[in-house]
DNA sequence: CTATGGCACGGATT
DNA sequence: AATCCGTGCCATAG
């Protein structure tokens, strides 16, 4: 157990607590967002390009952490904190002349200034807001949020214009953005592959009207709702497999570097990234990403010129500064609850990050809260909407940290993965009980549907390793 | 008759 | 207070 005793910063408001709180809530991106809206509406606020390490005071340009000290990180820790590194976005803050030595092959970069580049020259002049809108709302799988009537109505569009540029997204190039659902996804890109195979009006049948049945690869129930030979249907259903995706936002986002197949949970750019030396042991060093290239602080011009100034004015310039202040001490704060939480995260969890899903200890938020002292409610905000990278190059989501049922799931996965002949539940559960892991038969079928493994009696033959999905 | 999936309840978690 | 999760019971498919 990790105690931590650092209480420098405490909550000084209600006003500063209920503001900590809505910011600790919110991912990266969309903290990033009300950080640049915060500092064009507040005069007092102010963003430096330039940072200075923490760990060795000199200046830093851009992005990047401080190339000195990660090279000089201590090697006798068991974790290292690196310094915020700020995103890799090309385009932002205006990147100084001498960037970085960059050799990322080029961050998968925002997935909406990629579609809007194609959609430039047909998009209307009336229509690129709406489509910046849309875009920005969509949620990380690339799906709409938001029914179009009322996007409709937070921009102030008619539904039709909606409806038009709805359309144009989900055609550019990854295909099926914007969508409902996996579902309409698979339709569109099946739009622009009509007349390319004799299969394209079987698979739509399919995906009208036996979806849930493709899902579960229950190929004779496909043929028979489609009415078709169950040869054909078996066929189509690999076309679909083969030449759709149905989550074409992790198409995108994954085109940097992933060890394609290994996982389909491939999310945006993480929140926070977790790296170790060379793949073996070493420190773990941990990287909270900050929402916004440079230092936020408060403008000490602005502060200076509020002092004397008793005049009409001052009134709303104190409002501004005191606005301020709190606004970076609700980050500070925030910075302050991320970190503590990873620190526990990650001692306790050294295994897991490491090794893999099989070795993530049950833990529950509410122990994790009574370690560092702070109420459950404020690690449920700071886990959710956080993605980590972790030093396998995987993606998660920080909630799977507290997941109490993956290690089971991944044990059952490795079970039937190595059993000759198929296990029935109650076999499972009877290995899982000699192993200590002390799980209901029923249970471990509900495992089983999650993990998208096909019951004892159909796994005869090696089946396709179903996509992760309900 | 056995293996599963559905429904629903109670307790834990958020 | 609202949700999520593990389980038991029961109907049903094989």
């Amino acid at each position: 157990m990790l105690q931590i005793q650092d209480h420098s910063l405490r909550p000084l408001t209600t006003a500063h607590l209920a503001q900590t709180m809505s910011l600790l809530a919110l991912s990266n991106q969309e903290l990033r967002e009300k950080v640049l809206a915060e500092v064009a509406g507040n005069p007092a606020l102010e963003l430096l390009e330039d940072r200075i390490c923490p760990g060795c005071q000199r200046h830093l340009h851009g992005k990047g952490p401080c190339p000195a000290c990660s090279s000089h990180a201590p090697q006798d820790q068991a974790i290292v904190f690196l310094s915020p590194r700020d995103f890799a976005r090309p385009g932002n803050g205006r990147p100084l002349e001498e960037t970085p030595p960059e050799q990322e092959p080029a961050a998968p970069e925002d997935l909406a200034i990629h579609v809007l580049q194609q959609l430039a020259a047909e998009l209307l002049p009336e229509d690129r807001r709406l489509a910046a809108y849309i875009l920005s709302s969509l949620d990380e799988e690339g799906f709409l949020q938001d029914a179009p009537a009322y996007m409709a109505r937070a921009t102030g569009s008619t539904l039709t214009q909606v409806e038009r540029v709805l359309r144009m997204i989900s055609h550019a190039d990854p295909a099926g953005l914007a969508t409902q659902g996996p579902r309409q996804a698979l339709l569109v890109q099946l739009d622009l592959l009509e007349g390319h195979g004799a299969l394209v009006p079987l698979a739509r049948r399919i995906l009208e009207t036996a979806f849930a049945e493709l899902g579960r690869r229950d190929f004779d129930r496909i043929a028979v709702l489609v009415e078709a030979p169950a040869a054909q249907a078996r066929q189509a259903a690999a076309f679909i497999h083969d030449n759709l995706n149905p989550y074409p936002a992790r198409a995108f986002w994954g085109s940097g570097r992933q060890p394609a197949g290994s996982d389909p949970n491939v999310y945006h750019q993480p929140d926070i990234q977790i790296t170790q030396q060379s793949d073996g042991e070493g420190p773990l060093m941990v990287e909270i990403f900050a929402p916004v290239a440079g230092w936020l602080r408060v403008n000490p011009l602005f502060r200076q010129a509020a002092q004397p100034a008793a005049e009409g004015m001052s009134e709303e310039w104190t409002r501004h500064l005191e606005r301020a202040s709190l606004f970076v001490k609700c980050l500070q704060q925030r910075n302050n609850t991320m970190r503590r939480l990873m620190q526990i995260l990650v001692a306790e969890q050294a295994e897991f990050i490491q090794k893999g899903d099989r070795h993530l200890h049950p833990m529950t938020r509410a122990k994790v809260a009574a370690h560092i002292g702070v109420h459950e409610s404020t690690i449920s905000r700071a886990v959710a909407h956080k993605s980590v990278a972790l030093p396998n190059g995987r993606i998660i989501p920080l909630t799977r940290f507290f997941d109490r049922s993956l290690s089971v799931r991944e044990r059952i996965k490795e079970l039937v993965g190595q059993e000759p002949q198929p296990l029935t539940d109650d076999e499972i559960a009877a290995v899982l009980h000699k192993e200590g892991i002390r799980v209901a038969r029923r249970t471990v079928a509900k495992y089983r549907a999650i993990e998208g493994i096909l019951p004892a009696r159909l796994r005869h033959r090696r089946a396709l390793p179903a996509p992760a999905g309900l």
